[in-house]
DNA sequence: GATGAATGAGGATTCATTCAT
DNA sequence: TATGAATGAATCCTCATTCAT
């Protein structure tokens, strides 16, 4: 009792540190991302991010060892955010037929580009020098992975095929076509140029499917 | 017939000193692009790649105004290449029907790809930094130039579809499948793997024109 | 009052860290004017310099945004304490009749150039480089403004003259008669010969105000 | 005979030759004036001003042994043209009596200045650089000692004063009047005000030394 | 924990000068 | 003698990181 008794006593102190130290992880990250976009790589010195984020530099290396594990943490986050977009994306697709399916995925894939493209293109850009390109695979292969199961469990609907080259030919096109087009064509972002870009997107899969 | 006795005696001296600021010139080149597959990025400075080159940091600057326009000059160097190969394929598959044609051009951009997988990862990844994505585009927009054509000429074969559409949905998955079949999973890349996967791209895009 | 007796406890701290940085920075501008004479410009490189004052370079950079600003704020202080001098001596003079004034300030003026007579020389040669001849004529105008000032009160001792003209003549000629003599005639420093410049500058200009 | 013969057929070879040479040192000093007033110090590189004379850095080399020395050429030639003035001047007011002759003198000085004012300043703000201070007071005692001489000629129009100490009176006030106003007071050139500093001036230097 | 002053290796670039042709 | 490619020491400055307070 005594002990349950003096919990509320710590624990709000401890969630109050806890909060801070959050609070404190939090507005680096946000302002990592936010000089990342805003000036890009380079000018995204240490001593900028942590004045940006209001803390002394010193803070900063309290909670990240290096400047790269504070651009892979943006890069988490980052993705963390798409890959709830991607499964929620999969998880509201998976009993409806391929086509309806794969139109739906693809209109999903443009709109998780147009989160934040700025900070999109830069990590896109950038990530390579953090030297976790294994980490861009991280999220394709879970993606890979849930779209696999996926098709999988829509295997009557497909031609024969192996489902491993399968899915990496459809996550990687999709991918591929969304992000040019956000990132490098932004012609295409007009309202009746995207809608025939899923027309095409989603021709380009279901044909190939099935 | 004196006067041109005398030339020999002057040309050569032109030629040499050309021939020198022309080695220079290439064993800078070569140099960067050798220390941006071996040593990476940021291990590629300046006195270092000048010393690789066998010359001293003042001729590097004699020939190229920073270091930017050396990275710049590699990437144009190597995209010569490949767009020579692109070029030399799409004359090659001109007169072939579609899918003979398609399963040639994904070959040959595997094959592309594979001529310097180092360098092609490397400056893939470093071209964004150099603010040459245009560059970038440049390529891409000739190889889809050239493949438009193509299917101009081919439009009997074609459904009914947008040409600058197609020949986005077709350069842009080809490209990306090669692309990342190559430099992030090499496993594709055995003899078998490498086969089933220009079948499968061949299928995407055949039947995606047809 | 537990407040007040907590001030102590933090106050120096930031003193410390206030007296740290004002060292630093004083040290920088010490050691600055220290290679400036010992050694002139060429050899006053900022690693240098931050040697020389004990310090990094990257603390040189901390507080000075450029090398020129280093030299500037070596300017600066220099002529501030001339500018003392010469703020002193004409409250001191405010009431003299205009021979006892004007003996006073000649002989103010050599000793101004005495305070540092090297460091003088070097900054009069290099100031012009540092894109601040502004600074030297901001300098040289408070001066001329106090004079001006000066001949006003005691214009009924004057013949009929433009305050401005007679004030840029007297200024620029006991600067020059000064400085040169200081700077271009170390002979003219012996005790008398200083004695009859000081005579002879006094004369030309009561002679020409009378 | 034989050896007379010759020489026709070769003076002119080494006329050419010296000719050339000539007009390639002129060009040299020509180019580096041209080039210290159009882009300062700084941007007068020894290649730059080969390149700017026509000529190869190599031969520059050929001419000059040093960069400062070539400095040291144009402002020898500034020099001579600034004491051909003052020669004239003085050898035309010889005999005129002193308020003439100063006068005269004063205006003369005005002119010298306006000669080519821009080189003049880039001149003296650089030329303490190249360890020539003792060149610029030739210039000044070469002129010093002429003055003197006109000085000793007139002792009879002057009161009893040393003439070394008043010639470093009068050519230092004469110089400094005249090169401030030329160089750091624009506003004193317009024709009016011009005017009335030669009086001022004139004023001053023959109060001084009747 | 927080702070921010201090560090110093390292990088891009310049330029007077040399020397092979 | 002219050329201009080559040299490389030297310079200014940046920035990730540490540590005394």
């Amino acid at each position: 009792m005594r002990a349950m008794a003096r919990k509320p006593l710590t624990k709000p102190r401890k969630h109050a540190s806890q909060d801070r130290s959050r609070a404190t992880v939090d507005a680096l990250i946000e302002a990592t991302a936010r000089i990342l976009v805003r000036e890009g790589f380079d000018k995204a010195s240490t001593n900028r991010i942590a004045e940006a984020a209001g803390v002394s530099v010193g803070s900063l290396y309290q909670y990240f060892p290096s400047k790269e594990s504070l651009v892979v943490a943006v890069i988490a986050r980052h993705q963390e955010e798409l890959m709830q977009i991607a499964r929620d994306a999969l998880a509201e697709v998976a009993s409806l037929p391929i086509p309806k399916a794969v139109r739906r995925l693809v209109a999903v894939a443009i709109e998780a580009h147009r989160v934040d493209p700025k900070l999109h293109r830069v990590l896109a850009e950038q990530l390579p020098r953090t030297g976790r390109l294994e980490n861009i695979d991280v999220f394709n292969r879970e993606f890979y992975t849930l779209f696999k199961r996926y098709l999988d469990a829509h295997r009557d609907e497909l031609r024969n095929l192996d489902l491993d080259m399968a899915a990496y030919v459809c996550v990687t096109s999709i991918e591929a076509l969304t992000h040019n087009a956000v990132l490098h064509r932004s012609e295409m972002l007009s309202e009746e140029v995207a809608g025939r870009l899923v027309d095409e997107a989603t021709h380009l899969i279901v044909k190939y499917l099935q």
